[in-house]
DNA sequence: CCGAATTTGTTACATCGGTAACAATTGAAT
DNA sequence: ATTCAATTGTTACCGATGTAACAAATTCGG
C-alpha cells in the first residue's frame, strides 16, 4: 500500500458519509412519498413523538440539529397542525412544543414503517455482522464525544 | 420497550448521519482552512490524487456525487489550475480529468493531515472496537448494495 | 445511412441550510 | 436598581445542492 496515496474506500469519513447519505435518501422516500416531510421536520416530529413536550433549543441539542432548521421544521409542522406551543410557566422566551393529535397519528404511522426499514438492511447481515455495525457506531460516538472534550 | 415508540439513538439511519455530519464537520476544517475548498472540491482533489486521469462521469460514480456537484467543483479547481482537462481520443463529449503540478502539491500537503485525523479518531477506541467499526461499516456496504440490487 | 434514443456535461431555477444580525427576555455583576 | 452579558428563537442574506431542461455528441434500430 502506497504512502503517498490516501485510500477514499478505507477511509473513515468518505466511508460514514457515503453510507449516510446512501441509507438517508432511502429511508426518506418514506416520510417524503407519504407525507411531504424533510429530513427536519421528520427529525422533529420522531423527537417529539419519542419524548413528548420539548422546547426547540432542547430538540435542537438532543436531535443534533441546528437552530434554524428546528425553528422552520417547527413552523412546518405547526401549519399543518401536527403541533402546538404552549408559553413556559416563567420564561417568556421559551416555548413548550407538543405533537396535537393529528402529529401523532403520523407518528404513529411512521414508526413501524421505520422499524420495516431497518430490519430490512439488518437482516441482510449476518448476526455477528449487525453486532458489529451496533457496537462499533457505538464505540465512534463514544470516541468523538471523547475528541470534543479534548479540545 | 415501547413498541409504540421508535428510540432515535438506536435507529439506524439517524446514528449514522449524526456521526457522519459530525465526523464531516470535523474533517472539513483541515481543508476549509487551510485551503478554502468545499467538501465536492476535496472529494474530487482525493479522488483524482488516489487514481489519476479519470472523466466526470467516472468520478460522480465512484465518489457518490451528483454531476452537478461534479461539474461546479472541476470549474472550482480548474481556476485554481489544480487541474486540467484533456480530450478524450474519440469521444468528444468526454474530457480526462488530470490534477496538475499545483494540485499534486495540495493533494500531497491534505492526505499525512487526513490520516492523522483518522487516527486521532480510531486510537480513542480499543482495537476490538476499531475492528467493529470497520467491519460493520465494511458489512453495512455489502448490505446496501444488495439491497439496492433487489429492487 | 437516418432518425430516435442515450450519454456527457453545463446551466437555470427553486429550495435548503448555515452565518450573522436581530428583538425579546432573562440572568449576573456591582 | 441598572447596566451588561447571555439565552431563546426568528429572519435576512448568501452559498450550496438537486431537478429539470438543455446542447452537443454518440449509439442504436431498422
Amino acid at each position: 500500500m502506497n504512502d503517498d496515496l490516501l485510500s477514499l474506500e478505507e477511509f473513515l469519513p468518505y466511508r460514514l458519509n457515503r453510507l449516510a447519505d446512501a441509507v438517508s435518501r432511502d429511508f426518506s422516500r418514506l416520510y417524503r412519498d407519504r407525507f411531504g416531510l424533510t429530513r427536519p421536520e421528520w427529525r422533529l416530529l420522531a423527537t417529539l413523538g419519542q419524548y413528548g413536550t420539548m422546547t426547540a433549543t432542547a430538540i435542537g441539542q438532543h436531535s443534533a440539529m441546528h437552530k434554524t432548521k428546528v425553528s422552520r421544521a417547527v413552523t412546518a409542522l405547526e401549519e399543518r397542525r401536527w403541533l402546538r406551543r404552549a408559553p413556559h410557566a416563567t420564561d417568556r422566551r421559551v416555548e413548550h412544543l407538543t405533537l396535537t393529535k393529528a402529529g401523532e397519528d403520523a407518528y404513529r404511522e411512521l414508526v413501524p414503517l421505520a422499524r420495516e426499514f431497518e430490519t430490512r438492511i439488518l437482516e441482510q447481515m449476518r448476526p455477528a455482522e449487525k453486532g458489529a455495525i451496533i457496537s462499533g457506531l457505538a464505540a465512534l460516538e463514544r470516541a468523538m464525544l471523547q475528541q470534543r472534550d479534548q479540545d
